[in-house]
DNA sequence: ACGATAGGCAAGTGATCGCTTGCCTGTCAA
DNA sequence: TTGACAGGCAAGCGATCACTTGCCTATCGT
C-alpha cells in the first residue's frame, strides 16, 4: 500500500494515469507522444518506461504483450484504499 | 494538489493522519509518543515537526496555537481530489 | 534477409527527501 | 524570577528518486 502513494507522488506518473483513464491499451510510444503534445513534457523513452514500471508494481497499471507492442491499462482499484483509510468528512470549524 | 500526493508518500505522515483521525487537537509531543508507543517509530521531535509542517502546507492538517501548545487537527477535504481525478471503476478483465 | 520499429537492461548523475544536531524563543508554574 | 516545558530555526548528511546515456533483444514489414 505504501507503494501506491509513492507512485502517485510524481506528476508525470499522474499524467500517465490521466491518459490511461481516457483510453486503455496504449503503448509506451503513444504515451510518450501524449506527454509531449498535450502536456509539454519531454522525458526520454526510458524515463517513461520506468514510470510505467513503477505504476505496474503498485497494481495501478497492468500490461500485456501483444507482438512487439506492450499495451498498458489502468486499474483504479488500489485507489479505493486511499479514501477508505481516511474517510472524507467535513472539517472541524476553525476557532481563530 | 501535487503536494497532497507527496505528503501522503511518507509512512510516518500517514500514521500521523491516522492518529489525528482518532483524535483532534493533539500536540507535537502527544503525536511523538503515539508514534513510539503504538507504532514503534522513534524519529526525533524535529522530524515529526517537519512532517506536520508538510501536512499543514497541503491543507491536510490545520493547527492552532493555544498558549505554549500547538494543537493539530486533520482536514480530509483535500483527499477528495484524489478519487475525483481517477474515479474508482471495475478493472478491465485480464486477457491472458 | 534486412532494416525499421517497439521495448529492455544497467550504470551513472544531480536533485530532492527524511532526518539529525545544536541552539534559540516563548510560555507556564513554583 | 527562575527553571522546566513546548516548540521553532537552520545547517549538514546520507539515502532515495527521476532521469539520462549507451547498448542490446525481439518483432514486424518489405
Amino acid at each position: 500500500m505504501a507503494d501506491v502513494f509513492k507512485a502517485l507522488a510524481d506528476e508525470t506518473r499522474r499524467i500517465l494515469l490521466d491518459e490511461l483513464v481516457e483510453r486503455d491499451e496504449q503503448t509506451l510510444f503513444e504515451l510518450c507522444s501524449k506527454l509531449a503534445m498535450k502536456h509539454g513534457l519531454t522525458p526520454s523513452r526510458q524515463a517513461v518506461s520506468q514510470h510505467l514500471e513503477v505504476l505496474e508494481q503498485t497494481g495501478l497499471v497492468r500490461s500485456e504483450r501483444r507482438g512487439r507492442y506492450k499495451l498498458h491499462t489502468i486499474d483504479t482499484t488500489p485507489l479505493a484504499q486511499v479514501t477508505a483509510r481516511w474517510p472524507v468528512r467535513p472539517p472541524r470549524p476553525q476557532t481563530p
